[in-house]
Parts: C-alpha cells; sequence; structure tokens
DNA sequence: CCATACTTGATGTATATACACGTAATGTGA
DNA sequence: TCACATTACGTGTATATACATCAAGTATGG
C-alpha cells in the first residue's frame, strides 16, 4: 500500500470521515458561539428540538432516530437533566423504561435559543446559499441511509 | 419564535450542525470499526496522514490546516506520542514551537492502517457511488471555505 | 414456574473537542 | 535595554462520543 504524497493528499480529499468531522468542527463552533447567551451547545438544542417532537420517547428509541450510541444520549441527557431542562421518568409497565420530556425551564430556554438558533443557520446556511445547502442535506440523508 | 410540530422538523431536516454531526458520528463508526485492529481510531489516523504529508509542520499550522483547534490537536497528539507514533521536537530558532514528526512505528502502523481505511472507504462511498460522494465532499468543501 | 435469552439503561474507560486562562518565548518601540 | 504586546503552546474544565461490560427488568420456551 503506497504510502507517498500523491497517495496522503488523495486521502485527505476523500475520506468520508475526515470530510465531514472537519466540516462538523468547524460548522458546530458557529453555532455553539450562536447560542452562548442560553449556554445550550448545538447538541443540547438538538436534543431539545427531538424532545418536542417527540415527548416521552424511550432512550433507546431516541438515541436510534438521533443516530448516536444510547450511552452518549444517556450522558447528553444528564446534562440537560442537571439544568432542569428535561425530566426523566421511569416507564408504567416496562421499568426499564426512561421516558425523557421537556420541562417547562426546558422550553423556556429552547424559545430563548431558537432566534440564535436561526441565526446561525442563516449564516452557515449563506455561505453557499439555500439550494445548494438543501441539495447537500439531501445527499448527506442518502449518505447515512445507506448506512444501514 | 414558534415552537410548533412543523417548525421543529424544519429545524432537523435543516440544521446543518445537527446534519453534519449525526452523519460524521455515524461515518466515524465505520472506519473506527475497520480501522480497530490498529488501535487507530479514524481522526488518529487522518493526524497521521497530514504529518506524512507535511513533514516537520508546527501545531498551530496543523490546527489551522485541519480545522482544528489547538488545544485540540495538542492532546489528540499526546496520544499518538504516548504510543510512540509521532514525535515532538522544540523548535530550533524559537523555542516555542513544536514540530511534529511521524516516528518509524508510525510509519509501519500506518501502513497496517491504510488498507484497512479503503476498505471502509469504499464500504462507504459505495453507498452513494463515487461521483456523488466527489460532488458532495467539493459542496462540503465549499460550505467550511464559506464560513472563513 | 423456572432457566435462559433478550432488552434497557448505567458505568468504567478512553478519546475528541473547544473555551478560558496561564506560562514561556519572542518581537517591538521608546 | 526594558516594558509591553504578541505568539505558541499547555492546563483546567466541561461536554460529546462510543465500546465493553454490568445490572436489572422482561419475555419465552419448556
Amino acid at each position: 500500500m503506497p504510502m507517498d504524497r500523491e497517495h496522503c493528499i488523495a486521502m485527505g480529499r476523500t475520506c468520508v470521515a475526515y470530510n465531514l468531522r472537519r466540516a462538523s468542527r468547524l460548522v458546530s463552533q458557529v453555532y455553539d458561539q450562536a447560542l452562548k447567551p442560553t449556554g445550550l451547545k448545538v447538541t443540547q438544542f438538538s436534543l431539545l428540538v427531538s424532545f418536542v417532537l417527540a415527548p416521552g420517547s424511550k432512550m433507546a428509541q431516541l438515541a436510534q432516530w438521533l443516530g448516536m450510541d444510547r450511552t452518549t444520549l444517556s450522558r447528553n441527557l444528564r446534562v440537560l437533566e442537571k439544568r432542569g431542562l428535561v425530566d426523566l421518568e421511569q416507564g408504567q409497565q416496562d421499568r426499564r423504561e426512561l421516558k425523557v420530556r421537556i420541562t417547562p425551564e426546558g422550553k423556556k430556554v429552547f424559545e430563548q435559543a431558537t432566534p440564535l438558533w436561526l441565526q446561525a443557520q442563516e449564516e452557515v446556511v449563506g455561505g453557499i446559499g439555500q439550494e445548494r445547502w438543501a441539495e447537500l442535506a439531501k445527499e448527506l440523508r442518502s449518505l447515512v441511509a445507506s448506512l444501514k
């Protein structure tokens, strides 16, 4: 397996993991910066969105939907719980289950964060234009879907 | 700022940070799995690539190039150094500088990892096809470039 | 009903990531 | 030369991420 310059340049240009990680690092910083007044990181904001969308979801279900390891979600949730933004309640029938619900305080912070999110969103999307991003997002979803 | 279902669904579909983070999580797992026999994660592999490409680079320079915070690179490097895959040497003229160089052991592991990387790469790219990925990667680079 | 498999979530451990801040070395202007 | 800004890197702290493993609850086949 060759290790010459050309090859390394090609790997850098084509490696899916590298290109996605790099982009997500840089993009996340823009959102995190914008959300700073709320004390939320974009990861946490995304979680709140999903709790509003699917109130009372089970953790495993959410993790699957978010494409996130169960244990990652578990730990990310604890941060929000500590801040009082979500409520974790044990399942009635199945006592193994934990159902996640956003609290009133969580909703308040979420509503405060939404315009800041929009600001970052417009800044980032504006860089390449809405249509190109829409197409890019579609392709990204295809890529993710093909991994299953 | 509205918080209804429609709006949340739209945020999930369009949020650049969320979509990139999700994709990079899932894709990274494929590469990490493939690289497991080498004990490298794809992040570390990417770093090795850059050291082969630009031997003796300064840390700040590398961080800029990789779109990574200086302190992140610093800590990621320590892991590779502990394993003896890279060598950190103090600059001659400017004693603040740290120059990074891959070791013979590092090269060995890198060469062992390269075919495993290719395996993951083909698996992931194969999901949508080479042309679509090439276009996607180009658009991703545009997006990243527009953030500067 | 019981043994066993499966499911659900938590913990231990390790890396990845970045911001705020600190320290040491270098540059610069008076 | 000396005070001060600047630059290069590290540390403290906190979150994000996932694998291996564990504990507890539930389902299932006999």
